[in-house]
RNA sequence: GGGGCUUUAGCCAAGUGGUAAGGCAAGGGACUGCAACUCCCUGAGCACCGGUUCAAAUCCGGUAGGCCCCUCCA
């Protein structure tokens, strides 16, 4: 398949390592807070690149941090550790907050159908492996002490701005408010690998180390936890576009110093989810979240779909407009697939064709706009039946994962039910509408919706 | 100051040199007691200006708008 590589600004064919296997590295949530619909697009277009490396053949392991330490502020040395504003903010424990966030993330992951990694790993349960890879950079001299933290020296590598068209001399630091001059670091653009606690007195989350008592830096979990993980060459690495610089400046530097060769071919990065007033930020306050959605009676599954129907790589404009569009276009598709007869026997050349021109879109860089395209076009075929339409269909779901096809669902008092149709039946026959219309709404306001079509009266379950 | 992306019908959106996919909404029609569901029909010449070309939404240059990054972020 072809994919966008940040590393060589270019759409590629994919070429794995090893042929057939594919080790994927996704950068996970930080769990100091919930996660907003802005975060799920991101996790949404790894899913999307998962499951369609999966349908290919390959075999994937795919693997997520939960930054649950040492995210900070600011790389400079006064920033404040995210978790321990929450931890003010919501008078709970460091591991409280980690729990409670990560719960709240997966919970929205699932309602988005989105499949847990084969690894799950936080970045606290990796501590040793950071500790041996700073002391590797220190014996080599790569990383230096300096104000009892440990920072990464970046004039050491060649190439540190790899992924962007950065040039150090026209870098402005400080173009954000609140990021400042280090005194500690020998160039500006160096990040720290560890802090020790000597520069943040009550922090909570504290390890011991031969570079004194502290806890590490953002970036060294990333590439820590995918090398434990995933071994020295790693396929795809991925994230939103707003990790290109620095977190992952940062983390190729680290890696490729601690390896000592090439670690990662393939960088998938997300656009952003914007609102109408630009960037979607967990700093700025107020968010959106999945469950926020669900709240409002909205089917998880249509924020999937409006973002399906975009490109992973444009930037998207949330409005409920849009979600609410996504949402009717997701209904009247599970409608007309509702209605297909399962009839006739597997066409396996209408089958094949139709597949491979669906999975030629996603091959296309992830083209799942295109990929629908495709599913709406199938359906419209007559040439073919209504068992091959259903295949197809679960087929593509697979990738699509917004339960296409729902399944039809059954009530335990379904005889009861039968008799209230017939009941109604009788009243329309007899001309009795108020009847007819008052059993239907009195049904309806039951979770129980009627419809009517020509070979007779069915229902449906509306809702959860 | 530097780097990058983007602009297609009311809305979402595909298309990367050969004469504008698809969807939602809207309107018309079929079906229906009505409604819903379903089915059929109907729409733009691609921000603007100027080039290159037999041919441009697609390439080049410029203008305007929107967005992102340059040590918080997916």
């Amino acid at each position: 398949m072809k994919i966008y590589n940040t590393l060589t600004r270019k759409v590629e064919e994919f070429v794995p390592n090893v042929e057939g296997k594919v080790s994927y590295y996704t950068c996970g949530p930080t769990v100091y807070h919930y996660a907003h619909v802005g975060n799920m697009r991101n996790y949404i277009g790894h899913d999307i690149l998962d499951r369609t490396l999966r349908s290919l053949g390959y075999d994937v392991t795919r693997v997520m941090n939960i930054t649950d330490v040492g995210h900070l502020t600011s790389d400079s040395d006064s920033g404040e550790d995210k978790m321990e504003v929450a931890k003010k903010r919501e008078h709970k424990t460091a591991m409280e907050i980690a729990k409670f966030y990560t719960e709240a993330f997966f919970k929205d992951f699932y309602a988005l159908n989105c499949r847990r990694p084969d690894v799950v790993s936080p970045a606290t349960a990796n501590i040793d492996k950071y500790i041996e890879m700073i002391e590797n950079l220190l014996e080599k001299d790569i990383a230096y002490k300096s104000g009892g933290n440990v920072y990464f020296d970046v004039s050491k590598v060649k190439d540190y701005y790899v992924l962007t068209n950065h040039q150090e001399d026209k870098m402005v630091v400080g173009v954000r408010e609140g990021v400042e001059y280090d005194d500690n670091k020998r160039n500006q653009a160096d990040f720290a690998l560890w802090f020790t606690s000597s520069k943040f007195e009550n922090h909570e989350l504290v390890w011991d180390s031969p570079f004194g008592v502290g806890y590490p830096g953002w970036h060294i979990e990333c590439s820590g936890i995918s090398i434990k993980y995933l071994g020295e060459y790693l396929d795809i690495h991925g994230g939103g576009v707003d990790n290109i610089f620095p977190h992952h400046t940062n983390e190729i530097a680290q890696s490729e110093a601690y390896l000592g060769h090439k670690w990662c071919n393939y960088w998938f990065h997300n656009e952003h989810l914007l609102d109408e007033t630009g960037k979607m930020s967990k700093s700025n306050g107020e968010f959106l979240t999945v469950s926020l959605l669900k709240d409002k009676a909205y089917d998880p599954l249509s924020f999937r779909f409006m973002c399906l129907n975009s490109h992973y790589r444009k930037q998207l404009v949330f409005t409920y407009d849009a979600l609410n569009q996504a949402e009717s276009t997701l209904k009247k598709l599970r409608n007309k697939i509702s209605t297909i007869n399962d009839e006739g026997d597997l066409d396996k050349e209408l089958f094949d064709s139709y597949n491979n021109k669906f999975m030629a879109s996603l091959e296309e860089d992830l083209n799942t706009a295109n990929a629908l395209a495709v599913l709406y076009e199938m359906l419209k075929d007559n040439e073919v039946n209504g068992h091959t339409k259903l295949e197809i269909i679960k087929k593509f779901d697979e990738i699509l994962a917004v339960e296409l096809i729902q399944e039809a669902k059954k009530l335990d008092n379904e005889v009861e039910i039968l008799d209230i149709i017939e009941k109604r039946n009788k009243a329309k026959k007899d001309k009795d509408y108020e009847l007819a219309d008052s059993i239907r709404n009195e049904l309806l306001s039951k979770g129980i919706e009627l419809i009517d079509t020509r070979e007779g009266t069915t229902y449906r379950i509306v809702g959860e």
